[in-house]
DNA sequence: GCCGTTTCGATATTCTTTTATCGGTATAAA
DNA sequence: TTTATACCGATAAAAGAATATCGAAACGGC
């Protein structure tokens, strides 16, 4: 067992970890087994020190001069993350997209299978990307059946609350919650909320400043 | 015109606005006019100073006791973000994510119309989303003839790069990227990644030390 | 065996972001 | 009018994160 952390890693730095990852797996692919920060950092144009911060928060450790071990550095995210053993999930919601991470082959590599789908009043015979849609009101019984712990929320905004705690009350403890509304499940609940509003906001307003350059993002120019 | 800011927002600013946003949709269509700093604070959880701060940066000015007008808030909100106005994007990728995102009828309140859909060889009269699917060769000149600056890219992580400098060299200048894969289309091109894998990791990790207990990421024990 | 180079790990500094505090203003009730 | 209250705006303090600096360790070449 690893020795209990003393301090907790930052949500900046948590949300690096995957970038590193999916970086590492790259790497492997093409047979490396060595790694270094600096190499990660320049990859990602972040700073190395800031990779190496990221990496021993993780847990990991490397060595000087030889760098990280590749595989031991990837398996060591990877643990940290949980993405390790295959977490299932349930998907409710089987809009649109419902289907399109149903069909997401990427989830199989973080840890995350989805093996089951509710809709409301789904027709008989129904499936989404090979599984059966299931209805909502078979959701409490299957999840405390299979020890489901994490729920993937994917219904219109205003059915968004109520399910949410139908789901919580079936004994979920995380929500991915992709609906545009801030969930509010009490403390038992771990909810993170996917809003593709918030990325759009950054583009949108960086487009509008670009051709409107009262307010220069960032402008490298040397003195 | 206003009057050009001396110093730019920041990024988690610039991330929170459209949260406000969303809340002012929801008042307004219960016929509030009125709204204060605190109000929205203690909706979304944050602090009431932060949220004025925001609002400010933004561009916003309220009076004192009144709070701020909700209809003005709320459009220089969407002003400043660049969603007054409909934002006419190209979708790249025609598979179930880009599917799904052609369905949401919620990027109309974000200033986001998606005007065309792309995918190498699309097979003649397909559709989706009620749209016709276009073939990758028409992009650049439709691009160039309907003064296009927004693209989506959803297309497989390893046809994203040369994807995006296809985007790019037709002329779009801001790419809201899905693909897992960190785009560098030069300076010239606003990149914004959307990362689920980031997303996840947070959840993930937050579920994993839950039921392990060793990293308590919030302890909010009254002494 | 010695030396230069690379890279980790720790510490320190700077920058950014969040939170707290205070003063002033407008409204409504007394 | 006076007074209480709610709120914005600005400033200051605190917390947090990114970046810079330094020492130590290990490998390869001489
Ligand atoms: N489609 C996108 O690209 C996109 C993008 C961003 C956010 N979202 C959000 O994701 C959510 C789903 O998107 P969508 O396009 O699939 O929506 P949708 O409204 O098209 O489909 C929602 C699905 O949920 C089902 N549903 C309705 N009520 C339900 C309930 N009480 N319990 C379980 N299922 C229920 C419906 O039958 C339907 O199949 C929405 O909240 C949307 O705002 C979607
Ligand atoms: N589906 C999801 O839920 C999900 C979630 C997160 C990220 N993503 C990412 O979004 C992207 C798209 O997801 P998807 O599930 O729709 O993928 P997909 O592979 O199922 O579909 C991709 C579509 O892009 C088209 N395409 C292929 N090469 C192309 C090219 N060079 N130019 C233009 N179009 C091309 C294909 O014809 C296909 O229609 C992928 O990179 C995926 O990793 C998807």
């Amino acid at each position: 067992m690893l020795v209990a952390m003393t301090t907790s890693i930052s949500v900046p730095s948590l949300r690096r970890l995957p970038l590193y990852l999916r970086l590492l797996e790259t790497w492997r692919a093409e047979g490396r087994t060595q790694v270094s920060c600096t190499h990660l950092a320049d990859d990602l144009g972040f700073d190395s020190t800031q990779v190496r911060k990221d990496l021993a928060a993780a847990g990991a450790t490397g060595r000087p001069k030889i760098g990280y071990d590749l595989q031991e550095l990837r398996d060591v995210l990877r643990r940290f993350l949980g993405w390790d053993n295959p977490g299932e999930a349930f998907l409710v919601g089987a809009g649109p997209l419902g289907q399109a991470l149903v069909a997401y082959e990427g989830f199989a590599a973080r840890g995350l299978a989805i093996v089951a789908v509710f809709d409301p009043a789904p027709a008989p015979g129904a499936m989404v990307g090979g599984k059966p849609v299931l209805p909502l009101t078979k959701l409490k019984d299957l999840a405390g059946r299979m020890h489901v712990r994490l729920g993937i929320l994917a219904v219109p905004a205003d059915q968004a609350l109520a399910t949410g705690q139908l789901m919580a009350g079936a004994g979920l403890q995380g929500i991915w919650n992709f609906a545009p509304l801030r969930l509010d499940l009490g403390a038992q609940v771990v909810v993170e909320q996917v809003d593709l509003a918030q990325s759009l906001a950054v583009l949108s307003h960086r487009l509008a400043s670009l051709s409107n350059p009262s307010d220069p993002p960032k402008s490298p120019e040397p003195p």
